[in-house]
DNA sequence: TGACATATACGCGATTTGCACATAAGTAAA
DNA sequence: TTTACTTATGTGCAAATCGCGTATATGTCA
């Protein structure tokens, strides 16, 4: 039987049909580390672990759609950058029933968390600690204060691994550092978040005539506040056409 | 209501589930141009446009398994690169009913596709033609011989825009180019599915240097036959470590 | 006013890239 | 057998880029 034929005599209650759910992978860079959005679970499976924030998708409702209302209703953030980043689709990933999930992955500033973490209790920041070098791949550890690992509920540790490579590899040609910081920022506090996404130390005046020629950056004449040594111009980031 | 807890008193018969299909885009280069494997749909809707090989997620099956079968089952292939692309899940991408879909895409050089084009006469090989360049983005056009662009159901035409940008985004990076390439190949022919790919015109002894300096290359010593000229050395690919 | 810390700019060698051109090695015709 | 022809393969060099040390500028604070 064809795909077309198939199609059309489909019933769809004929056939059993897995759940979708999206699983938000909320991402920071706090303290020079890159960090994530977890929430503990306290029920089977998995209890104790920690988790993504996530839902199902509604009938009604687009994939993206559904990640912008996971990301204001269970991880408690207004507007973001989103961007989706895999399906996860292995038989077993939830040991409950047959669940597909799209992980997407959202980049907000540090300073953006802080209202939603006092909020709900449930919520924590982890740290993240990648142990492979540029864009090998694999697990992630995510830990919170100085503690050790954290167990990760289902599949969601390979969740953040994959989204540590993707952002390590858009991080050159892609402005989506630029989400991570507040709309005014200085060349070292960009550098800074490219040294935490990268784990490595950069050159300093290389990276700013590297980010300067791209044109990416629009210099506002103002300058930080609060430092007690010579004070840094702040930059605004001019978007590339396409963008967003 | 949290996520843990939804997730937890979740009844699956309680909510309406959206159908998961999986959809190929088996590329190639054929001819100096990118080309897609289509079929042409003879039922509503989108009577007489063509469409992506595809069908639906198996309960016990997953994504990749599945598009492993419909790589098989539809478009009569056999083994090849397979690499998930991006899920599709806007609410009436299909008019009948709420579908997702998963996006594969797939590489096979042009000579794997005689056999299936001959033995499932709704099987059919189009030309793509790219309208804008580097990685911009957006739709491409699909042809048949020197014929006008053909119309393309669903959103079939979105993956395609979308697997020519990540085919583009990957391929110097990536021993992607190898896919479409037999086993043994000489650097020219390398280079054919450079050009067709990025739709430009590549300097030639910085292509050598750049593609043997990469270590992806191993000489066997042999050389092409059937030239009328001096005939060219033949090499291997040399996976990386990583890969496959 | 001067010490201090970091921002910003400059200079130079090493590496990579683009490109023209020379040489090599086959086939096919004279 | 020789020579013309066509493409493969290698070389040399200018231009652009990158890494990196160092010099200068410009704020704050004692």
């Amino acid at each position: 039987m064809d795909e077309v034929a198939f199609l059309e005599n489909y019933d769809p209650a004929a056939y059993e049909r897995p759940s979708v759910t999206v699983d938000l992978i909320l991402m920071s860079v706090v303290d020079g580390a890159p960090a994530v959005l977890l929430t503990r679970r306290d029920r089977h499976p998995f209890a104790g672990a920690w988790a993504l924030p996530g839902g199902f998708v509604g009938i009604g409702e687009s994939l993206d759609e559904a990640a912008h209302r996971i990301l204001i209703e269970k991880a408690r953030m207004s507007d973001a950058y989103v961007e989706q980043l895999y399906t996860f689709g292995a038989v077993d990933r939830d040991p409950r029933t047959r669940i597909i999930s799209v992980a997407y992955f959202a980049l907000l500033p540090a300073d953006r968390f802080t209202a939603a973490l006092k909020s709900a209790p449930e919520l924590a920041l982890a740290e993240l600690t990648v142990p492979w070098s540029g864009e090998t791949g694999g697990p992630v550890e995510a830990c919170i204060g100085n503690g050790n690992p954290l167990q990760l509920a289902f599949d969601h540790g390979e969740m953040l691994g994959l989204a540590m490579r993707r952002l390590r590899g858009k991080l050159d040609y892609s402005g989506i550092a630029f989400a991570l910081l507040p709309e005014r920022f200085t060349l070292r506090a960009l550098q800074d978040i490219y040294e935490a996404i990268l784990d490595t130390k950069l050159n300093k005046p290389a990276f700013r005539r590297r980010m300067l020629d791209r044109g990416w950056l629009e210099a506002t004449g103002e300058r930080e506040t609060g430092a007690s040594f010579r004070p840094a111009e702040l930059y605004r980031y001019r978007k590339a056409e396409g963008e967003r």
